[in-house]
DNA sequence: ATGTTCATGCGATAGGTGTATCATGACGAG
DNA sequence: CTCGTCATGATACACCTATCGCATGAACAT
């Protein structure tokens, strides 16, 4: 059992609380300063337990967390397209609904790309998660290749850079930029169904085989 | 005639130089001190010139300019998915070859975005016009809405945001990226089209030829 | 209770941003 | 050439990040 456990439990709680509390205030961008005053703790403190601000707000934000991917498709038919409309609802109605937080996890991620901190980084490609539990009724119907075509591109239909892409660049208001999700999203899976058909899967077509 | 527009002209092109050079030699993040430095200027200057670094540096990476819409469809014919393929190949190709560069110019993005200037920011939304030139054969055989669907969701498959989520978030090569945003901008069309045989539009049939 | 360990607080340091003020001196019109 | 204008440089300020070393004292084992 490592030395002081609970001690160092209590600790990153308080400064994760601190931060959660910030951030429902609508301080987008939280200084350390504040986060440590917040939590009743001395800014060194705060420095062993995170990296920087943004990274407290960027484990704040994403472990908030969604509607796990198996609850989202609980019930859910075999029918990719509505799996995939389910999951994006979860991931993009929490994204579309709390710009704040989301900018502030975009600013964490931009970061890390910046000073090329290698970490895997688990939690941004979480998305990637929801797809392919959605995508699971399909797996085994295209090629290895198609799939991660297919699973990426998805990708691009959800997450923090399509707020920023939809709200920021294209200024469209919520309502609007899910209709575009949704529609993108839709164009993609029925190009993966027509992958599905061109190969084994599919009778309809009087396809030249 | 404004006072001293040649001189300001003048301190202008240097401090934009200087920004220039410093993300060629891969500074990806230069400070104000170094770009003024470097321009032979004093910082108060520099920001007597620009609001920011990464103001300075979006400048930069948005001016050095992309082939322009027209000359990238050069000889193009009506075919959407071409002309679209081809606009596509200025816009992420360019971003692509550039990450650094690329990623700074989203840090200016996001940066306005959580101050919440209100300028309309007419070059991040230059992506727009190389997808309406391209789009410019389908413009009038789509509803309106129809149309601003399929604009914007195009516009997820090019720029800035895009190097975002599949360089740092799904961690693709650019090759491999590539693949992807092109795979997704054939979905999209494939759609746009299916929407244009369901209304009036459609001349030729589904060609199992 | 006693001593060690280790999380914590405090303060200093080094560097970045963004703003303001003021003297200087180059510019350019007369 | 002269003179006022105005871009510039210098400097200081307030605040931020990120890191360090050191003293303190709570937590824990003995």
């Amino acid at each position: 059992m490592a030395p002081r456990e609970n001690q160092r439990a209590r600790t990153r709680r308080s400064i994760l609380d601190a931060t959660a509390a910030l951030l429902d205030e609508g301080r987008a961008d939280p200084s350390i300063d504040e986060i440590a005053d917040r939590a009743l703790v001395s800014r060194a403190t705060a420095y062993r337990y995170f990296e920087s601000a943004s990274d407290a707000v960027w484990q704040v934000v994403s472990d908030r967390s969604l509607t796990p991917p198996e609850e989202a498709l609980a019930g859910a038919g075999d029918d990719v397209t509505e799996r995939l409309l389910r999951v994006e609802k979860v991931v993009n109605d929490y994204l579309f609904g709390d710009p704040n937080g989301t900018r502030a996890f975009e600013r964490a991620v931009l970061g890390r790309a910046l000073d090329g901190s290698g970490t895997p980084d688990d939690r941004a490609a979480r998305r990637l998660h929801y797809i392919d539990a959605a995508l699971e009724p399909l797996a085994g119907r295209l090629s290895p290749h198609e799939l991660e075509l297919v699973r990426h591109a998805l990708a691009l239909t959800m997450g923090s850079q399509v707020v920023t892409t939809l709200l920021d660049t294209c200024r469209l208001d919520p309502a609007a930029a899910r209709d575009v999700t949704t529609f993108a999203l839709g164009a993609i899976v029925a190009e993966a169904l027509r992958l599905v058909d061109a190969r084994g899967g599919a009778p309809q077509l009087p396809e030249a085989s």
